[in-house]
DNA sequence: CTGTTAGCGCGTTCAT
DNA sequence: ATGAACGCGCTAACAG
């Protein structure tokens, strides 16, 4: 009887299980690591010994000597975001089957948080990156090309940074936004607001000022807004700055914006929303003017979800392949990791329009 | 030049940074780890090294010595949900408030996946540990208990496991689900339907069956059956057994069995649906059979949502503190991890019944 | 104030 | 087939 009581037994070594079973470390590192040769009455000795122990491998030390931790470092924009947690769902699945585990961490949104989160996993040794970045073009991604010129693998998933040459996957989102916009010219809509657009603190004036604003914004956000002008340009329709919403990313102020939009002298008779948010933001603005949808006004919006089928009416909205975008992300990092050394892939994942009902033909003026 | 060219040269360690700087390792590991006591000018030299090197510490060596990660382990039985992501969101940002990271592993309400994720956490040594246990009650919770004997504090988030002597966090799920369902009774509601009850094969014909597998359900589930049974006491109305769902839990058999339901020769006039979705797949089924809500058909679930407001009609939900949910499990945990050996805690956060305009008056029969 | 040394738990030669 | 011994990168005693 020891005078401090143990509460808590230390976990079994490798060594007490050699000692239990009367045998060496080594031995037991290769019956239980299954390599080597051990003869099979001190095979089966051991086992039992540490299963008697409790025994359970500490990958602390283990990582410590072979150097690699069967670890992924996930970092996402958002886990909050329906999004990004269904993503990481696939993310996690396959590389669990693979034996690997995910170390999942948000940035909301924010650089900073982001070099912190690159670093930490760094830290812990990970295997390899899969990076939902919230860099904006033009930012700095040095904790990015730190991590590359380590040696450590990166996958870039849903957006793209324009410096780093590595994998990535991602849908064609400028092409998914124009072919939105585009449905919705097709029925006759002339004016189509978009919510959002490019966060930024001096609007948009005309064209030029847009695509200088369009340089610096968050990739995906850039080739949304670079469909939206695609489908304007193609129906040979004006651009106007009026339409575009350029407020900070959160329910309340797309809200805001997008009833102003409403109160306009020649209001927007269509809506084009590039986020979850931005969508919920749009049908409150709408709800608060009364409008009937799609009678009066129009709505399409990026990343379905179960309740945008039970809306009233339903939702059209811009489908993303969640768990195709998760798997693929994550048989590329494991792909990585395992040694191959070709050039750095693009995967473009196929999206879809889900047509329902909030979108028609535009009313007569 | 090495005949092999190096493309990724090694993370510099502790060593090479006291060579460079012309010290031995321990002073480094003083400056660097801002203990002991070291003089201004090797403190310069040794910094100096160290950011020219690029050194980055290796957290997981550092934890070999120490035996602490600054790491927790969270469990939870659905990242996707967004009640979970949104707690898990809180537990983040507290956990890196004090400087601890979290590793996030979903079970997807799988036992044997938590078994696993405890396991592997475990392995990875984590100071501390916070679960929603997807565990019923009377599953085999060996897993969790051995983590508890190994002395690794843990704190169960949202579900509570019986036989487990540990803190808690959760709302009171059974006063709740009374509120919810009494409301709809004052408004006259004399059928009301349950959408999910707990998952099982055969399901109740009568009261006393009903408690029996109330027995064996999933701890919230069998709470918010509860008290959905207290409201019809309190009333003295009839348990009918099949205004409560059996099915398995997903929006596709929410939607079948509530249909069902309301296919009955005396259907319910509302509907109590205990998360979302359910809440999803009864609107469906609403939809689908052409019910005006609240006229003919009212409606209260769990777990609010942004876009339950801009459903027409905006949907009267119970809201949980995600945030103070999470806050008070991380800051919890974190005062076992510094060594508070107080009797275990059992924390009831406050939930809130948000009235909006998806119930109202029973019609008259 | 600083350098030396001894582990932490495990995988892996190298002998035997 | 098996055991002894070394090292991964770092922290913590212990000398000086």
């Amino acid at each position: 009887m020891s005078t401090e009581r143990q509460r808590h037994p230390a976990a079994p070594t490798i060594s007490e299980v050699a000692a239990a079973a009367g045998v060496g470390r080594a031995t037991v590192a290769r019956t239980l690591g299954n390599y080597g040769s051990v003869s099979d009455v001190t095979r089966a000795r051991v086992l039992l010994a540490a299963e008697r122990l409790g025994y359970q491998p500490n990958t602390l030390a283990r990582s410590m000597t072979t150097g690699i931790t069967k670890t992924l470092g996930i970092v996402l924009a958002d886990v909050g975001n329906p999004f990004f947690s269904g993503v990481l769902r696939a993310i996690a699945e396959t590389a669990k089957g693979s034996g690997y585990d995910a170390i999942v961490l948000s940035t909301n949104e924010n650089l900073e948080l982001e070099r912190d989160a690159i670093r930490v996993l760094l830290a812990k040794q990970v295997d390899g990156l899969v990076v939902a970045s919230a860099a904006g073009r033009g930012d700095d991604v040095s904790h990015l090309a730190a991590a590359v010129d380590r040696g450590t693998p990166m996958v870039l998933i849903d957006r793209l940074v324009d410096s780093l040459e590595v994998d990535s996957v991602v849908i064609d989102n400028r092409d998914a936004a124009r072919r939105a916009v585009g449905s919705m010219i097709a029925q006759g809509h002339r004016r189509i607001a978009l919510a959002w657009g490019p966060v930024t603190l001096s609007p948009a004036t005309d064209l030029d000022q847009m695509h200088r604003i369009l340089d610096r914004a968050l990739w995906s956000d850039g080739e949304r807004l670079r469909g939206y002008l695609d489908a304007l340009e193609e129906a040979g329709l004006p651009f106007d700055t009026a339409l575009v919403t350029h407020v900070l990313k959160n329910e309340d102020q797309a809200t805001r914006a997008v009833n102003g939009m409403l109160a306009l002298a020649d209001p927007p008779t269509a809506i084009f929303t590039t986020e979850t948010e931005a969508t919920v933001g749009a049908l409150r603005a709408i709800r608060s003017r009364n409008l009937r949808m799609p009678a009066e006004i129009s709505l399409i919006g990026f990343d379905d979800s179960p309740w945008a089928a039970v809306m009233d009416p339903p939702l059209t909205m811009i489908e993303q392949p969640m768990r195709h975008l998760g798997a693929t992300a994550a048989a590329q990092i494991l792909r990585r990791i395992d040694g191959d050394e070709s050039p750095a892939e693009r995967h473009i994942a196929p999206s879809r329009l889900i047509s329902r009902s909030s979108d028609g033909p535009a009313p007569r003026a």
